[in-house]
DNA sequence: CCAGTTCGTTACATCGTTGTAAACCGGATA
DNA sequence: TATCCGGTTTACAACGATGTAACGAACTGG
């Protein structure tokens, strides 16, 4: 037998079909006897339900996707571990979908192109506008990760943590250290790229407030916010005269970064610290270990399934806005002291 | 409209439902007009058809899973990404499972909990015996990914490494730098870890062959292959007298030993060398940049995708078994030079 | 002008499951 | 003995899409 269905079990059984489904779903009016001989069948051809047609009869696929621009990023393959683990409780299964960044990409994912076969989506957009998201017929519930889209008024629930606070922090943390010419990665030339503004925002504030002076010749733009992209801004950095300190707006833009400063023979953090954002775990062995932003990214996962939970139960209130905590991890790439004792 | 079916495309094109599905479908014989009042109804109510309803008509979901231990590690975050791109080729979503090298997971995933739902599988097990493998009903067709399980005969495809071949390489390479206290970082004193063991008998190939005596105090063991086993691996070989090379089993094994070489003030290359296996990004960009085994990851992801298409389309011979080629990548944590030039 | 052909379209059954409502059965009640 | 009742089991009709086979209409050729 290939596949059995519940018919072959009925049949086996001696019963009708819908007593197998019965005892299958742990309908409780179902006799001992019954149900005994019941399982036997299914256990003797090893049934297993069919999930298409279960979907089909309910509406439902208990599947949802997962859509980050690229796994390779450590961060977002954290993250997606996160969101696994929390669908996972939920009985969930994760499906994931790469974009690369790209916006058609990500137009692609949120047109519905894989409607009914997913209950709901969680989106992590880097390019797309708020106008994209405004053409999009909303049948698939989704909940966006990451930065805002659009001024406002989005129909749609979103998790994500305080950027520019949490970049003001940073930076500030680097202007109390002494740091003077503070130099930022990541800044995007693409029209959206929403969270590398505000993470410069951030940035911009904290020199203020610092009363360090902005040198724009200090802000380096990258393409994309990959190693290759911080190492190559970072020499960039160092060849139109060196800064004492680097805020890079996620940690692999760091990492470059610190690989250039320990080639070309600085000294980290003695004569450039160095400021990450994310705490992806290579960070932690790094050398020196790089301070970072570390937003708790399980807490987003589980917000984000949370969300997309209370809208698949039906919840229509209007968007949900969950900010995130984070906190400050500082290890020895900012830290004197710490690199010296080791 | 919430959900507009076939049926609601046809009323409003005053045609049949089986004529929508034919335009659908790009079924040759349908008429200029006809198409495109159907799909002016299409575009009106923005049809999308249901898919759980197709995979139960055509037996197919166009869905395959990736069952991995852990998409935290690179290595595998990596191969996904080779996996999505490959399956995306051919028109096929990606759904992750993370067993966590858990056997009971892992028991589960080829349980075919989720048949049905997925065409195929493909899978990357860390934990299973041949027992557990030979239990298995064999409904959805599996393409076994790394190393082979059970001696010989399974009758799953299966694609991996030369796993003996490349440790020895790579441990032959640290003896012609003249290394003579080479150490290794990775086995594991579970039943299982095939993986570890192939390493392993690569690495005492290579001793012997390059006659350098071997040190059964050199073989650090370690729980998992996480930075933070290396790290403390590390740490264990240096209290009980450094080696002047270390070979790890994988890549975050390696950049946990790096650090804690780094961090207890050795150098590196200089006093020890340091070797890794997998080729993960975070390598290229270590200080120094880490040496390694390189695997073809893409196309380990591509052999893999198409030994399952085969399987899908009908292929029934016995199980093929490929071997992906690897290279080495000596960087500056074997190279002196490399290293003194920066 | 009719039989034969082709093209475009349609009705129907089917994939496997489950909700609904009705049928069944033995025992307790009137 | 007839009625009722609770628990147990069943037949049937969906869910939405598509393969099959059959239909009608518009042609062709004799």
């Amino acid at each position: 037998m290939v596949r059995p269905r519940l018919k072959d079990v009925a049949e086996l059984a001696g019963v009708s079909i819908k007593t197998v489904s019965n005892v299958v779903n742990d309908y409780p009016h179902v006799s001992d006897v019954t149900r005994a001989r019941v399982e036997a069948a299914i256990a003797e051809l090893s049934y297993r339900p069919n999930l298409s047609a279960r979907s089909l009869r309910a509406g439902r696929s208990g599947v949802v996707a997962l859509a980050v621009p690229d796994l390779d990023n450590p961060y977002f393959a954290e993250l997606a571990t996160n969101v696994i683990e929390a669908a996972d409780r939920r009985g969930w299964t994760v499906l994931i979908d790469q974009t690369q960044g790209d916006r058609a990409k990500e137009r692609v994912v949120i047109s519905g192109i894989r409607d009914h076969l997913i209950d709901g989506l969680l989106f992590s957009p880097l390019a797309l506008t708020g106008k994209d998201l405004a053409g999009r017929d909303e049948r698939t519930p989704m909940v966006l990760l990451g930065e805002r889209i659009g001024m406002g008024r989005s129909p749609y629930d979103h998790v994500g943590i305080d950027n520019v606070a949490a970049a003001r922090a940073a930076t500030l943390h680097l202007a109390e250290r002494g740091a003077r010419r503070i130099a930022a990665i990541g800044v995007q030339r693409t029209a959206v790229a929403a969270t590398g503004r505000l993470r410069l925002r951030g940035y911009q504030q904290a020199l203020a407030e610092a009363g360090v002076p902005a040198d724009p010749s200090l802000v380096a733009p990258v393409a994309r916010w990959g190693r290759a992209d911080g190492a190559e801004a970072m020499s960039r950095l160092l060849d139109s005269g060196a800064p004492d300190a680097v805020f890079c707006f996620n940690d692999t833009l760091a990492l470059g970064a610190l690989r250039t400063l320990l080639k070309r023979g600085y000294e980290v953090p003695g004569e450039v610290m160095v400021m990450g954002f994310d705490d992806i775990q290579d960070g932690r062995f790094a050398t020196p270990t790089l301070s970072t932003v570390a937003p708790d990214k399980a807490l987003i996962a589980q917000s984000a399934v949370d969300l997309l939970a209370e809208r698949l139960s039906g919840g229509t209130g209007k968007a949900h806005e969950v900010c995130v905590p984070h906190r400050l991890a500082f290890r020895e790439s900012t830290d004197v002291r710490a690199s010296r004792t080791t």
